[in-house]
DNA sequence: TACTCGGTCACT
DNA sequence: AAGTGACCG
């Protein structure tokens, strides 16, 4: 503890401040953007279901009732209120009704004879637009960001002279402390002796994000979850230990508290195969075990980039960085054709990549207004017989046609090569996204950018050898 | 009849 | 650099 930690030279090397780095994830989003959309949901058991039925699927616009309650569709977002009857997402809907009879099903919008998540899509990137305010801001998925905060948390340590103050909403914050799960008042009112420099910047940083949380929920009206730790793992495993509508903190002298008794496939990259193999391999349940495998053994088990990436994963040590991203890299649209609705005629393949075109050229141009870019690469995806293959090739223009005879094209030298096929998934997806931005100076700009761009102050953390991966 | 429809990343 | 597959929710 020092009143003025941040300045602190403890030795001949100056003490690095640790990254503040956050892990936001929106509750129940698509219920949440269904309730938005019709209040009258609002604190009701509800779930969200995408239903694939055979053949055609109906137009259903965002604006129509789209509440459906004998649906048998797949839930694909359930609410806290019909998660508290045992309603659970990718449950069929008739499950979900004998666990909840009360439960409102709301279908997923449809166009072009398939799901249209539009709506989620562009609520998400509402909210992406608010995080952003806070720091260096990635788009995790269409429902989940992390942030490195630790910009502005410096700054509040330097205003403050330490003293982190109580966030907003204190009673929507916790701290997963040595001592176990406590409300934040008297983590928050530690003397300001008593602060270490690593806990004194979580702390303002929560601040942050107790008031981001704040402005989505005033401004979008969405309430998330979040997790306040020194990297991406640790963040991620907080944002989920209080939902809905709590952020937790994660002091780094509670780490291996929190670490020892989870099963291993809690880790973000170590829910499927890998982790079972490791499991199973080494006879073990839990992150504790893990860490107690010495390294030269995991080494030899798993190889030298898996072996020492476990050993470090079991410490909660992870230097994947927060990348200053909040568009996706990618954009994609396709339709799953089960058993009886297999695709098996050429002529099919081209009636659906002509609907499936519709919908990402709108994509395109919607993306290519919003954002100034366009995509340079497109590809097709398919599954025959359980294999998934896919076929990419040059943009060949940004019109339905051009990108549906693309994918055909594509499709036929596929077709070709073999005697028989049947489609079950088929997908089209764009992406190499170039910046179209008018002026070509600034253009040039953003493109010498790129390379060191919203590193933030990550670069005081002690550079990694290798980014993480299995 | 019913595991959708997105996404990201690493490996080769 | 295209293609495959794992992983996430």
């Amino acid at each position: 503890g020092h009143p003025h930690p941040v300045w602190r030279m403890t030795s001949r090397v100056p003490a690095l401040p640790r990254a503040v780095v956050v892990h936001v994830d929106l509750d129940a989003f698509y219920c949440q953007v269904e309730v938005g959309r019709d209040p009258s949901l609002q604190g009701q058991p509800i779930a969200v279901v995408q239903y694939n039925p055979f053949g055609d699927l109906r137009t259903i616009l965002p604006s129509e009732p789209r509440i459906f309650n004998d649906s048998n569709g797949s839930l694909i977002a359930v609410s806290y209120e019909a998660r508290a009857f045992g309603v659970k997402r990718n449950m069929r809907g008739d499950e979900a009704r004998r666990q909840c009879p009360e439960l409102q099903l709301v279908q997923v919008p449809t166009a072009n004879g398939k799901a249209d998540l539009t709506i989620y899509r562009e609520a998400g990137a509402q909210v992406i637009d608010i995080l952003a305010r806070g720091g260096v801001c990635e788009r995790a998925s269409i429902d989940e960001a992390y942030l490195d905060v630790t910009e502005e948390a410096l700054r509040r340590a330097r205003r403050d002279h330490g003293r982190p103050v109580l966030p907003l909403n204190p009673e929507q914050c916790r701290v997963y402390g040595p001592d176990g799960v406590a409300g934040c008042e008297a983590w928050f009112s530690t003397p300001d002796w008593a602060w270490s420099d690593a806990d004194e910047l979580l702390a303002h940083g929560a601040a942050v994000v107790a008031e981001l949380r704040h402005v989505v929920q005033t401004e979008l009206g969405y309430s998330c979850s979040a997790g306040i730790a020194h990297n991406k793992l640790l963040a991620k495993l907080c944002s989920g230990l209080h939902k809905p509508q709590q952020q937790t903190i994660l002091p780094e002298s509670a780490v291996q508290r929190l670490l020892d008794p989870l099963m291993i496939a809690k880790l973000r990259s170590l829910g499927g195969k890998l982790g079972q193999q490791v499991a199973q391999v080494l006879g073990i349940e839990t992150v504790g075990q893990l860490r107690a495998v010495p390294e030269t053994r995991l080494r030899t088990l798993f190889g030298p980039e898996t072996g020492p990436w476990l050993h470090r994963m079991a410490r909660g040590q992870s230097s994947d960085r927060v990348q200053q991203r909040t568009l996706p890299k990618s954009l994609g649209c396709g339709k799953t054709f089960r058993a009886q609705n297999a695709i098996r005629t050429l002529q099919d393949v081209q009636y659906w990549l002509q609907q499936i075109a519709r919908e990402l050229a709108e994509r395109i141009g919607s993306d290519r207004e919003r954002n100034q870019r366009v995509p340079q690469t497109m590809g097709v995806g398919l599954s025959s017989h359980g294999d998934h293959v896919s076929r990419s090739c040059a943009m060949p223009g940004l019109s339905v046609e051009s990108i549906a005879s693309a994918g055909l094209a594509l499709v036929r030298r596929w077709v070709a090569e073999r005697a028989e096929w049947t489609v079950t998934d088929l997908y089209l997806s764009a992406c190499n996204f170039r910046s179209i931005a008018a002026c070509p100076s600034i253009a040039t700009f953003f493109q010498s950018a790129a390379g060191e761009g919203g590193q933030g102050t990550q670069g005081l953390a002690p550079p990694d050898p290798r980014p993480d991966s299995p």
